[in-house]
DNA sequence: AATTCATTCAATAATTTCATTGAATGAAGG
DNA sequence: CCTTCATTCAATGAAATTATTGAATGAATT
């Protein structure tokens, strides 16, 4: 096989990963299979589309090696295939953030209407959890957060919260987390518990970089 | 505006970045511009494309904000536009080789049928380097070795080292390197290397690897 | 064995991406 | 100011990707 040959065929393959990475859908599915194993259902309700679509995607994202399945009971679990995965998805998200500005334009612009959404530091949050000062939410669907969450922290996924805000302590500071940086569930928690009188305070990092990092998880 | 718009339009912008690695073409100019910036005519020879067709290739990776362009004199020079793309570029590569059977199917087999290539490590060279018992050849294009090669390194393009044979000495070990992973002159290099009875290894690291860990390098 | 239902497949039309060609641009140097 | 020439642009047809629809599959349960 003459080298000319073999580069264009390498390359080729390379592209077949690189291609199922190159749509909107499947980085949205990437993001949302990031936090742990999922059925297809489950999938394309979250990201609002027909399940035959989800699937398709789905499908393409499997054959590049990028995701792998799972049968359990009726369903077929979808989940990332391997570490390095996550690690590809969260570099070109971190790219995407730095070295686009579209996205940091529509990120602030989104953020910006929040009209001052106060955030707490990483450091900040694990001190405050040694001395019992806070009250940590887990916005994200209860699923998720039985996949695994931040120790010590409380599942009331955003939908919930409206009829669970008794739930909610007013006396301590409460700090809310979803998915990662492309994710608004938490923003929409903190503004709304503002709104009726807490002091909520949205976690710069997620789920995702807290696990990564090697901090306290649970399950 | 609403969530499910806001986030529709953020993965579509992120995908402005993936599609722009979507290409086996662009993926193979990532690879070539890694190792410093170069012009698009030099690009366009290198793989084996029409400079117009290169120069289109060119633009969409840089209305991505992967690569980023500086004029000096005639020519347009195009490099990464950061270190981060290069990781994320590594880590896609790396993912293809771990996870795509295919791709390393395509490269044992390629590299297997050049029977019993001897490789050297990162480490075992730096001590031979040490004790000045190693003959490095950077075999890529002389371009390429003027914008940055390992120290102590000769110069001797793939092209021309048939007719400079007379250089290499006999009694030292011979140890060749190129681009990384995708590139195969340090190969083909070290086959015709001990075809004509020198004692040759090629370097199980490439430039832009030994670069990227801070090993020493020259200009 | 039949039924259920989560998931996948197949076909199609609409959209997007791509390579090719030849012309346009525009900076550098005379 | 004019020429050169590296690079980009614009137009085109061919090829690939995508969403949608409805049917097919096949594992789990009855």
């Amino acid at each position: 096989m003459k080298t000319r040959e073999f580069k264009k065929k390498l390359y080729k393959q390379l592209a077949v990963v690189t291609k199922a990475l190159s749509n909107p859908i499947r980085l949205e599915i990437l993001d949302l299979i990031a936090q742990g194993a999922v059925p297809v259902e489950y999938i394309a309700e979250q990201i609002d589309q027909p399940v035959a679509n989800a699937s398709q995607h789905l499908q393409v994202l499997k054959k590049s090696g990028l995701v792998e399945t799972e049968r359990r009971g009726k369903y077929n679990y979808y989940r990332l295939a391997s570490r390095e995965v996550y690690v590809v998805w969260s570099s070109l998200r971190n790219i995407g953030f730095t070295r686009n500005s579209e996205i940091s334009n529509l990120l602030e612009d989104y953020r910006s209407k929040k009209e001052g959404l106060k955030m707490i530091s990483r450091d900040e949050l694990l001190k405050k959890m040694e001395k019992n000062e806070v009250y940590l939410i887990d916005v994200r669907p209860s699923e998720e957060y039985e996949l695994g969450h931040i120790r010590d922290a409380v599942s009331i996924p955003q939908m919930e919260l409206g009829e669970r805000l008794d739930e909610v302590p007013t006396e301590k500071e409460i700090v809310a987390y979803c998915r990662g940086p492309l994710c608004l569930m938490a923003d929409e928690a903190v503004r709304f518990l503002n709104m009726n009188g807490f002091m909520a305070k949205r976690l710069e990092y997620s789920f995702p970089e807290w696990k990564e990092n090697g901090l306290p998880i649970e399950q």
